[in-house]
DNA sequence: CTGTCTGCAAAACGTTTGCATGGCG
DNA sequence: CGCCATGCAAACGTTTTGCAGACAG
């Protein structure tokens, strides 16, 4: 868990389990609650399957169909981002005011950025563009420190 | 296809068939002519079945798995991107110097931009996160002009 | 107690593969 | 002509679905 205080830069914000299930707007089960911290405390996006193993392994008795059933919700409800990630469809937790990721190509880590250029460039793009913008995506890669060094 | 000369902002340029067989060094053939050009020409990330049914009824014999296979090579020579869009797979050609689009979530329309606004912060996130910054990705989501109109 | 959620199994779907044939260079 | 690419069909993995029973509120 990486926190800079006074970093305007990177950011981790952490949501509770209660305000996700909350927006989410169903029922409270032990199935739906390992999901969803599985997802809070992931630092890589994680598919379908990963997830339901994780959550296998550490005890908790779960079904595949659940997962999905689940991340369809969440998906719905906005709180979740479905990309391609390492070719393969992958999940990843939406957190409130951060939409964007700088990601490791290689051990998949992901750190949540605070930061949006997008702003700067906004209203140009609208003028230019005649769009009406409801929002964006920024991802960036890279090798994070530990693998940077891994590779000599 | 939209062109706007001396414009920063936005930008259109398309490669030949030629240029992109060259790059992904094999032989050249009729489905992959087909698949290239209509790439090409596409203005919207497009997904396997779509290529395939596209080139289908214009006239053109080809089969699926061919379209599979040629769009591995071009992924793999990194002339296509492969992203999640309106919740399925799809892909879309990566135009040189010009990685960032602006799409429609309702016709699908995807304009691409030549503009980077990652440029100004790029030195800022290598000093905050120690990462080894490789490339990045830039999607812009909103109505086109003409879908604005159609939802009053 | 009622409506929602889960597990299970089967179906549907998307993608990959092996092999024989066809076609480019 | 030799090798690469294609078509076909089957295999494979992923995702969805229907239904009966379990469980949260």
């Amino acid at each position: 868990m990486i926190i800079y205080l006074k970093d305007e830069l990177i950011m981790e914000k952490s949501p509770s389990y209660e305000t996700i299930l909350l927006q989410m707007g169903c029922k409270s089960t032990k199935s739906r609650k390992a999901i969803i911290q599985l997802l809070i405390n992931a630092e890589i996006p994680l598919s379908a399957k990963e997830i339901f193993y994780f959550i296998k392994e550490s005890g908790v008795s779960i079904n595949l169909s659940t997962v999905y059933r689940t991340l369809e919700i969440m998906e719905s409800n906005g709180l979740l981002d479905k990309c391609m990630s390492d070719d393969r469809v992958r999940y990843q937790l939406i957190l409130e005011g951060s939409k964007h990721h700088i990601t490791c190509t290689s051990c998949h880590k992901s750190i949540p950025l605070s930061i949006c250029p997008l702003k700067t460039i906004e209203k140009d793009l609208v003028n230019k563009t005649h769009f009406d913008i409801k929002g964006h995506k920024l991802e960036v890669y890279g090798l994070c420190p530990k693998c940077r060094k891994k590779e000599y």
